[in-house]
DNA sequence: AGCGACCCATAAGTTGAGGTTATGAACCTT
DNA sequence: AAGGTTCATAACCTCAACTTATGGGTCGCT
């Protein structure tokens, strides 16, 4: 099976017809009928079965299908290292943050070592932990921040700041005599969460931490990023429990921040590729974020905020 | 890039020039020089250095390495899966076991079988866990029979039998009043052990086991399958640790084997593809597999031997 | 039944990527 | 300087993959 072979198959697979196919392709019809004749020819059995004029996928053809994909995957994964490869000569950082940290911790940050670099072009961009490892390794960030890792090989990385998970309300849920003490965490017995999507690796930390609660906190709103959570209780729909820099930068004026007892804690990870010289200037801007994180994490400062 | 221009570029890597990648790849070194031309052209940067006529890679070829080792690799899982899906109509049964169950548990097994089945075409093959997975989806096997699994999507596991790891020691290592008894853990101590090398799933349980051996028992020896173990022990070079199945399959004459105590369990897994008809004769070969295998663990029997 | 609208297959002609042989230019070894 | 490497270039060949044009099914609608 060559690669053209294996292009037509998806493409038939996915648009259903060989009409369709080609019309993705952008090639004529006949050229994907024969095509996919050769293919069937070399392979020895039919992929497709001619029944009055459609076609029909056989038992084969579907077998095929994930070995297939994993081969155009792996494709776009070259496409996709050559294109960063290619223009990668100019100075410029590119990193990479998890929502929450992007639009927290990063813009601050990044505008502060500017005035050290201003000449250095520099691309942020927010995503998920598992896509920035995909980005560092295809070369499309150059640096990535997250609140959890486990290890890469071909990655290092680098702890630049220790926290804990807080507890985040809409202003007047918690007593004003209580509001500036810690939550123990008994007190979320039997409250209404917002909870993250179970997809995040945070939200399994959270998730084995609640389970000691007793009886369990409620899940009635479920939300993929901690921005959504915040936001959702700025809208006085609640609590919730999320990462500290997201927290702090809600509106003082609606929410109310109470650090957690027991603490559930979380490390601010940096991620760069392994056997590269990371750019001194690099050096210089994870300073700057160990330092912002750390002020920010610093406990005595969240319950100062908190009066 | 394309396929050929990959081909070309790992024929190139392996072989360290371009007429000996011509040679490797069967085609003129012209042919070569201008696939890789056009794609360092398509690229946009070069992949290597032309260094006083010699090639020398350039960073960015070092980089696409792995990237694209992968699409050949999926590639090559393709036409695996193709091949087998070519020819497969056949009435026939293949069956792959770990090395230990091919040349103990399976050989009987298949004789009692294949006197209910006489007709049916069978192929016996011997492979280690991780490739016996790789060979049942690719269809190149029907059914796996192994000692560590530990899930896989798309395959169905089933245990057949449980037992437990057995000391098998030269006769005379122990005083013959003690080798019909259990081999408490702690008698291991510092023993000089035939150790099996740790790529190995059930090794690494086993380390995790004589963790709690003090002083450690030395792995002088290391050998890849427990045959390698069996072979050694029985030619007189002390004890090792190993599958009941192979162990009972050594020669009486020469070795004795003793229980652990703890002991440290192992389970019988039979695996086949899901979602998909097992063709019923297995069932019956799967109980014969079944019974024989809690013969052959059945823990007194084994101790009826050492008498 | 007849018509149009879709399917896929076939026929005949064009193009270019990938192949060939032959040759040249640069380098290393002896 | 000679002979053996290396890779690059030139001129030619071939066939897989494309094109347009056409034809024969099967459906649904009137």
């Amino acid at each position: 099976m060559r690669l053209r072979h294996i292009e037509i198959f998806q493409a038939i697979r996915q648009t259903g017809s060989v009409s369709a196919a080609a019309q993705l392709l952008h090639v004529s019809q006949p050229a994907v009928t024969k095509v996919l004749q050769h293919a069937e020819l070399q392979l020895g059995f039919p992929l497709f079965l001619r029944i009055r004029g459609k076609l029909q996928p056989t038992p084969e053809a579907l077998a095929l299908e994930s070995e297939v994909e994993k081969v155009t995957k792996s494709l776009q994964g070259v496409q996709r290292l050559a294109k960063s490869l290619r223009h990668t000569p100019e100075q410029s950082v590119r990193i990479g943050a998890i929502p929450a940290l992007a639009q927290s911790l990063l813009p601050p940050s990044i505008l502060e070592w500017k005035r050290s670099y201003p000449d250095i072009a520099c691309e942020l961009s927010s995503d998920h932990s598992r896509e920035l490892v995909q980005q560092l390794l295809m070369r499309e960030i150059d640096l990535a921040l997250t609140l959890n890792f486990s290890g890469h090989p071909g990655l290092t990385t680098q702890v630049l700041a220790n926290g804990a998970l807080v507890a985040l309300a809409s202003k007047g849920y918690w007593p004003e005599s209580e509001s500036h003490k810690a939550l123990p965490l008994a007190d979320l017995a039997s409250a209404s969460l917002i909870g993250l999507s179970s997809a995040d690796p945070l939200a399994a930390k959270l998730d084995n931490y609640l389970v000691n609660v007793s009886p369990p906190p409620q899940i009635s709103i479920s939300v993929q990023t901690y921005s959504l959570a915040r936001a959702m209780v700025e809208s006085g729909a609640g609590i919730t429990v999320i990462d500290p820099f997201t927290a702090l930068s809600a509106s003082t004026a609606t929410v109310c921040i109470r650090t957690l007892t027991p603490p559930l804690p979380i490390t601010l990870y940096a991620l760069t590729r392994a056997h590269e010289p990371p750019p001194h200037m690099l050096a210089d801007l994870l300073q700057i974020f160990g330092t912002r994180a750390r002020e920010l994490l610093d406990l005595p400062q969240v319950r100062a905020r908190n009066a």
